[in-house]
DNA sequence: AAGCGCAGCAACCGCCACGCC
DNA sequence: CGGCGTGGCGGTTGCTGCGCT
């Protein structure tokens, strides 16, 4: 089918319209002219579309203009879906934290905003752009270094990526002066806002010739300018942020100087990162694809206390930052849980978020069941769901229930806030849990095997400790929707060793240390 | 009140990668 | 192997609202 855009402003009520002719199918040459609407969207396409991706899942976008009445081209489809009417998309402005680690991602990714997206639960590369496109504007307005902290004394200076001197021929790191102040843990003296790993590092030194104020760092390195765009080779790992500590002992180093680590060969494999794509038959209310593993172990040889998530207790943390990147739920709202705003405007962008949506997408759940006691985390929480659905074990918050929604009737069970659908499809729910917490904890096996060794507490957790032996990289694919690039999430989260947490298997480490977010 | 600049946001466009035939 | 369709990504544009003068 050959799709010609004829632009004709005359006749759209937006005054924005396209003519394509849509010939083929059939052979006849035929051509019927379909008229491309362009611009802003009204909620009734928005429902139209809903409807559609409620019904035949993402993906196929060409195929909602042909099958629906729906006069926009897939492209503009994908895009208003992704950016506006997917479930979980978080609205508002950036917290701070935010936009610290936009600010922290931009530094090593660059213009990567589908991968920052990525990092970001609920935003979109979209939004991440826009914010960093007016942030440019407004810190070169300023006069300001891009990668400086608005929040942060200006004067503070930033290490040019030019002068920075590594000292392994490998290493091609950016690092930002400002980071290195933003983590109030404490190590060190001059510079005791470092980032404390307990992985095994080599060490390597940026050096700084000397300070340069922003404004002649402006000159020198133009604040629109990606850190990324002086790495040579610009393929190399952008891997930043690795425990920085003082550096003393060379006398040339000014303040500016920084020792910091480099991690070893489990965390320097290239990074991988891996685009989302849906299954051609997902479903809306399936509950996630998972991969199924033919060899791994069973979960329950699996010590899920070596691998915590951050809890409650670390101020500077916001463990929804990870949920969706690590293992995306597709947690998936009703439809009937989209509404209208009551405030009618010219564009349809006023649905407001499902109201089932939590705002927080993490449980830090106390259990009473033994069962789960040993669960925590993301990925406690992971298998807990799977467990618990595959078990029929409901807690207090917990259960199962099906909804009419007009002629259909969707399963789903609560957990706490969240509510998750599946599919209609005449699976038992409990059947189809059961599967899917037979792949999940594959999953979650097959992840801690590549975790890195000094991410898991041993002790007393022989299996996986034998299981994490010969972890020979640092990338993890859960499923085909799903690439996990370890590096830079361990990076951002040096590890601790939270000692006094005595639990009766041992020490956990905690994710407490997030650089950045203080 | 009008004009202007700016911020924020939505959406489009071009390019490219990938899979299929 | 090349053409084609599809989707993803990054760059860019255009619109709207708001504050300031």
């Amino acid at each position: 089918m050959n799709i010609t855009t004829i632009n004709d402003a005359s006749n759209d009520e937006n005054g924005l319209v396209s003519m394509i002719s849509v010939s083929g199918g059939g052979g006849h040459g035929g051509v019927e002219e379909v008229a491309l609407k362009k611009g802003p969207w009204t909620m009734a396409e928005d429902a139209i579309l809903i409807d559609y991706v409620t019904n035949n899942g993402e993906g196929n976008w060409n195929a909602v203009q042909r099958n629906t009445w729906l006069a926009r081209c897939g492209k503009s489809c994908r895009l208003r879906w992704a950016n506006h009417l997917r479930p979980n998309l978080k609205k508002g402005s950036f917290s701070h934290d935010e936009e610290k680690l936009i600010v922290l991602f931009h530094s090593q990714f660059g213009n990567k905003w589908a991968r920052m997206a990525a990092l970001l639960p609920g935003r979109t590369d979209n939004e991440i752009k826009n914010y960093w496109n007016t942030r440019v504007k407004r810190f070169q307005r300023q006069g300001l270094p891009l990668y400086l902290d608005e929040h942060d004394q200006p004067t503070r200076p930033t290490i040019p990526s030019p002068c920075v001197t590594p000292t392994r021929s490998n290493t091609n790191t950016f690092i930002d002066s400002n980071f290195l102040h933003q983590n109030h843990h404490g190590y060190g003296h001059n510079h005791n806002h470092v980032f404390k790993s307990s992985l095994e590092l080599d060490s390597l030194v940026l050096e700084s010739k000397s300070p340069i104020s922003p404004t002649a760092q402006q000159s020198h390195h133009s604040p629109l300018s990606s850190p990324l765009n002086h790495r040579q080779p610009p393929s190399s790992s952008p891997h930043h942020f690795m425990d920085p500590t003082p550096s003393n002992s060379n006398p040339q180093l000014s303040s500016l100087s920084f020792t910091f680590q480099k991690p070893t060969s489990v965390l320097d494999s290239a990074l991988r990162f891996k685009r989302y794509r849906s299954y051609p038959n997902f479903s809306l209310y399936h509950l996630p694809s998972i991969t199924p593993y033919s060899t791994s172990a069973p979960s329950d040889q699996i010590d899920l206390d070596a691998f915590r998530f951050p809890q409650q207790h670390s101020s500077s943390f916001s463990p929804q930052y990870f949920q969706t990147p690590l293992l995306d739920y597709e947690r998936i709202v009703s439809p009937s849980t989209f509404v209208f705003s009551s405030k009618l405007e010219q564009h349809s962008n006023q649905f407001s978020q499902p109201q089932l949506q939590p705002e927080i997408m993490h449980h830090d759940i106390e259990f009473n069941d033994p069962t789960f006691q040993t669960s925590s985390g993301l990925l406690g929480d992971f298998q807990f769901d799977a467990q618990a659905l595959a078990s029929g074990h409901n807690s207090k918050k917990r259960s199962y229930f099906s909804l009419n929604e007009g002629n259909d009737v969707f399963d789903g069970y609560q957990n706490f806030e969240d509510t998750y659908w599946f599919s209609t499809s005449g699976v038992n729910p409990k059947e189809e849990a059961s599967e899917l917490s037979k792949s999940m904890n594959e999953d979650i096996a097959k992840f801690l095997k590549v975790m890195p060794s000094t991410m898991q507490g041993t002790e007393g957790n022989n299996n996986s400790e034998a299981e994490v032996s010969n972890v020979q990289s640092s990338s993890v694919t859960i499923d085909d929707n799903f690439g996990l690039d370890m590096k830079p999430i361990a990076s951002l989260f040096p590890l601790t060793n939270a000692t006094n947490h005595n639990k009766s298997q041992g020490y956990y480490y905690y994710w407490d240390n997030l650089p950045g977010l203080c």
